[in-house]
DNA sequence: AAATTTTACTACAACGTTTTAGTGTTAATA
DNA sequence: TATTAACACTAAAACGTTGTAGTAAAATTT
């Protein structure tokens, strides 16, 4: 049964030609006569011969795939990005191969090696929150100095020169904020993450402006910024604890505003439980445009950020940087504008 | 900059001596002398001597790497069996490359296609909606033909003689709807899929074998199986009208039981809005442990796949009938027992 | 001292392609 | 008719490895 893959060679003896006339024949080279071509095509497709791209990709040094590197796979926005690169890289005839650092450094390292030793031709990356903590870019040195192109996307730092495509998160923050004042919220309950993740920090950053802006001053008290647990679902114990509290206190507010679907998410628990009505008494809206905020009660009302462009980006970004040797020197920043995607929290 | 990667030609021209020795040196053959081996390896150290996995894949004619392909990747629970799969197969020294058919049977079959010419040993695959309604199951056929084993998961068929995981689907949902039996439900809706999807057909077996153990006689009005839209947004759209003009009919029922959390999440929005209260009047429970379930209110029981534990075993069974010639001819079919998730709509 | 074994290497083929540089024929040109 | 050009093909190298077979020189045995 193991109908072993027919090579150039056989092909060759069988028909009585040598290889170099066979694999000219297939790629329909003006060198070879009609004649020889169409026997040549027409037994190579009788006997199903597929050529071997592991022997093209070492003659060419070109691997045609690409390696994307993501924090997590079970995420919403991350799959979400690995689906617009998945489809542009394949409608451009790459392979894509997934690792996931799962936000530790290490792992990041070992895949980023694994890879960068392996079938790829270029790597696209979201930093693990340990590599941003730890600010240790020596992997990415290294496979860029290799002649590897690297993109970096989301997580990012300044600390590389390389590709990068991000969220205009402070502008993205700043509009949802800036949406809650118009609808008349004075008192806008921040729900961060800390500092070291930059985009927690640039959209803390863009909520402060618009307060600004607004002639707002800012309530130290409202300006939460949740710690790290291993798991986001632990994260969310903690922060309904703290936002419980914050209520208990007699703390008073009418918005909220937080960086992602889960901290928004249970800041709702907590405003069910406390009989506290959405969106009368307490406007509410996130960034990630994700699942849950399609199905809660009330849905919703996220920043998007456009994570099927960003993948697409990404995507386009490094495959420029393959095909075309020149747009190796210079570096691009793409910068994905957010939208707000209205439902029913506001 | 681009320092390119140093071969083992390179390496011995520098250092005088074969290819091979540097070779052997490497790989640390008892064939060459201990001063030799000592010089090539600090020498390759010093130069970052990689090797390359492309000779090496075209040597053995093995790629360390497996395919996936999936129906879609912005799913919890396919992006959960991915994260199994990735992270068995690293640990084995294995890379994976994602797919995705986009429920699509021509997308399948291309994907299939170019998996199969390209960088894999052997491929993990769940069947599109399409091609499990097409019955047509060439293209595996084909691959299999060539020697490259395929593991079917989940969205499997008998008509394939190859290795399958899958959920016990059917005692999955039998359990399920006995879990509403036993809190004292009697006329449970069941929301479930068209019949050509084995799993939605098994779980409505499962549903109807309960009631059936319990003495209750199922009643077709409170069952909706609910079409195929573009998008599971579009699904929910159409089923929560459904729910709505069930009602509205005034049948009446005390559980649901659906085959997927969105279908449970539609149900619950429209209970909410008739002001039904859950789980007091009503409970509820469904298959697929993911995002959803945990940010409701109230958060729904579930019944768990064990989507992780799919993936694993998946590779699992892939990488034995790899890595062990005699394994090749018998198939094996691995059932994923579920488990109830109890959460607060029960 | 001659024969044998061990040591420490090297040469070369092979994996499956593509491509460059030939090489005979035949046809066209001077 | 001699020269050149076009045609239709082939040989061989190259991509980077590994492994088998082979080879001197040194060490050991007889």
């Amino acid at each position: 049964m193991n109908k072993k893959r027919i090579t150039l060679k056989e092909i060759a003896t069988e028909l009585g030609v040598s290889v170099s006339t066979v694999s000219k024949s297939l790629n329909n080279s003006p060198e070879i006569g009609e004649e020889t071509k169409k026997n040549v095509v027409a037994f190579a497709k009788a006997h199903q011969y597929r050529t071997n791209t592991i022997a093209l990709s070492l003659k060419n040094r070109k691997t045609k795939t690409i390696g994307v590197i993501i924090p997590e796979i079970v995420h919403y926005f991350f799959s979400n990005v690995i689906n617009g690169i998945e489809n542009y890289a394949s409608q451009q005839g790459y392979n894509v191969i997934i690792a996931v650092s799962n936000e530790s450094f290490e792992k990041e390292v070992l895949q980023m090696e694994a890879m960068a030793n392996g079938f790829i031709d270029g790597i696209i990356i979201s930093l693990a929150k340990e590599t941003l903590k730890k600010q240790d870019y020596y992997h990415l040195q290294e496979t860029m100095a290799m002649g590897i192109p690297v993109i970096l996307f989301d997580r990012v730092t300044s600390n590389l020169s390389c590709d990068k495509v991000v969220v205009d998160d402070k502008s993205g923050a700043e509009a949802a904020t800036t949406f809650l004042i118009n609808k008349g919220r004075k008192k806008i309950l921040l729900l961060s993450t800390q500092d070291y993740l930059n985009v927690g920090n640039h959209r803390t950053n863009g909520y402060l402006d618009a307060l600004k802006k607004n002639g707002i001053f800012p309530d130290n008290r409202l300006i939460i910024k949740c710690n790290d647990q291993r798991s986001s679902e632990e994260e969310m114990v903690v922060l309904e604890k703290q936002i419980e509290a914050l209520i208990d206190e007699g703390v008073d507010f009418d918005g909220v505003f937080a960086v992602n679907e889960i901290y928004l998410a249970a800041a709702l628990r907590v405003l069910r439980a406390k009989n506290i009505k959405v969106p009368k008494e307490v406007s509410m809206i996130c960034f990630t445009d994700g699942v849950i905020s399609r199905y809660t009660t009330p849905r919703l009302t996220t920043v998007s950020q456009h994570a099927e462009e960003m993948g697409i980006t990404s995507a386009e970004l490094l495959i420029e940087k393959l095909e075309d040797e020149s747009s190796m020197d210079k570096t691009i920043t793409k910068i994905i504008q957010c939208s707000i995607v209205e439902r029913e929290s506001t």
